[in-house]
DNA sequence: ACCCTCACCTGCACGC
DNA sequence: TGCGTGCAGGTGAGGG
C-alpha cells in the first residue's frame, strides 16, 4: 500500500533504528519472500553482516550491508565485501522492531537477530513483498532497478523529461503515472491525487497532453509527495508499533478525491467520480478535471 | 517496443 | 451466523 512518501518514511525510521547494528542471525520463513536466492544462501550471507546505511530508489527500500572476511586468503586485500538487502512492501509489508520477549506476530515472513537483543521483523499479510541480494557494484544493473524511471527529487527529473515520456505514449495519463519506469514514486492514491491537483482528466492521452499542462502535471506530482512527506502525521511511522500503524490512515484526511467517489468537489462542489482503469479505481472530479 | 490482462495472497465490508 | 462477492494503496509474467 505505500508509495514512496510512506516508503520514504520506513526509510527514516530504519536509518535511525538500524543503522550500525550487526545480523547475529536471520530467519526465513516464506521462501517465496527471497526467491529464486534459497532461505538457507539468504541467511548464510546476512550472517555477521553490518548494516551500514539505509535508503531508497523508488518504492525499493536498500538496505545496506558490510560482511566481514570469512575463512583465510579470499579477498585479503580488502576485508569485507559490501551488498545491499533490496526489499520492496508491495502491498502490505511492514518493517517491525521488537524486544527479544515480544510475541512473533502473525504473517511474519523474516526475521532478523540483531546484536542489541533485539529483532527486526518483515511482516507481510498478501506475501506480495520481495527482497533481494544484490552485490554492492550491481545495483544499477539489476533487474527491476535499473528499469525505473528518475527519481522525482533528483534534476533528472524535470518538466522536459516529463513531456518527453508522455509524448512516447499512448496510454491514458492515469495509467502511465502507474508505470515506474515512466514515473516514479506514484501509487494509485497519488497518481490520482497528483491529476486532480493538475485539474488534468485522468482518461487523457498522454501523448496528446499540452506542454503547459505537462508543467502543471510535473509541478503537482512533486507537490504531491513532498505534502505527503512533509505531512506530520507520516513521522508516526513507529516500527515499535506493529499494529499501532498503517499508511493511509495518516493522509486520507488529505485527499481531494480518492475513496470520495459521490462526495462533494472541494473546489467546485461537483460529485466525484470513481472508474476502473486498467484494473484500479481512479477518482476524478467531472468539474475541474474536464476533458 | 508497447500495452493489456491476469496472477500473486489474505482479510474486510457488504448483501442476502 | 454464515456464505458468497467484490475490493484493496503493487508489480511482473506472458501474450497479442
Amino acid at each position: 500500500m505505500p508509495e514512496l512518501p510512506e516508503v520514504e518514511h520506513v526509510v527514516r525510521a530504519l536509518r535511525r533504528t538500524i543503522t550500525g547494528r550487526t545480523i547475529v542471525a536471520s530467519e526465513v520463513r516464506l521462501p517465496k519472500l527471497v526467491a529464486p536466492l534459497s532461505a538457507s544462501a539468504f541467511n548464510r550471507k546476512l550472517k555477521g553482516s553490518t548494516i551500514t546505511a539505509v535508503s531508497r530508489r523508488g518504492k525499493f527500500i536498500l538496505i545496506e550491508c558490510r560482511q566481514p572476511e570469512r575463512g583465510r586468503g579470499q579477498r585479503a586485500r580488502s576485508g569485507h565485501r559490501d551488498f545491499v538487502l533490496a526489499v520492496h512492501l508491495r502491498m502490505t509489508g511492514k518493517f517491525l522492531y521488537l524486544h527479544r520477549d515480544d510475541d512473533i506476530p502473525k504473517h511474519a515472513h523474516a526475521i532478523f537477530y540483531l546484536d542489541n537483543d533485539r529483532r527486526l521483523i518483515f511482516r507481510d499479510q498478501r506475501q506480495f513483498g520481495v527482497m533481494k541480494l544484490i552485490d554492492g557494484t550491481q545495483l544499477t544493473r539489476t533487474k527491476g532497478i535499473k528499469e525505473l524511471a528518475p527519481e522525482p527529487f533528483g534534476e533528472e527529473f524535470n518538466p522536459e523529461y516529463l513531456k518527453s515520456a508522455l509524448q512516447k505514449s499512448r496510454r491514458s495519463l492515469k495509467t502511465l503515472l502507474l508505470d515506474q519506469t515512466k514515473v516514479l514514486g506514484l501509487g494509485n492514491i497519488y497518481a490520482s491525487e497528483a491529476l486532480f491537483r493538475a485539474r488534468i482528466n485522468p482518461f487523457k492521452i498522454a501523448a496528446q497532453l499540452s506542454p503547459a499542462r505537462a508543467i502543471r502535471l510535473h509541478q503537482s506530482i512533486l507537490t504531491v509527495l513532498r505534502d505527503a512527506i512533509a505531512d506530520s502525521s507520516t513521522s508516526r511511522i513507529d516500527l515499535e508499533q506493529p499494529d499501532g500503524f498503517s499508511y493511509g490512515e495518516a493522509f486520507e484526511r488529505f485527499w481531494q478525491v480518492y475513496e470520495r467517489a459521490g462526495e462533494p468537489c472541494h473546489n467546485c462542489g461537483t460529485k466525484i467520480r470513481r472508474a476502473t482503469q486498467g484494473g484500479r479505481s481512479t477518482y476524478w472530479c467531472p468539474k475541474c478535471q474536464r476533458r
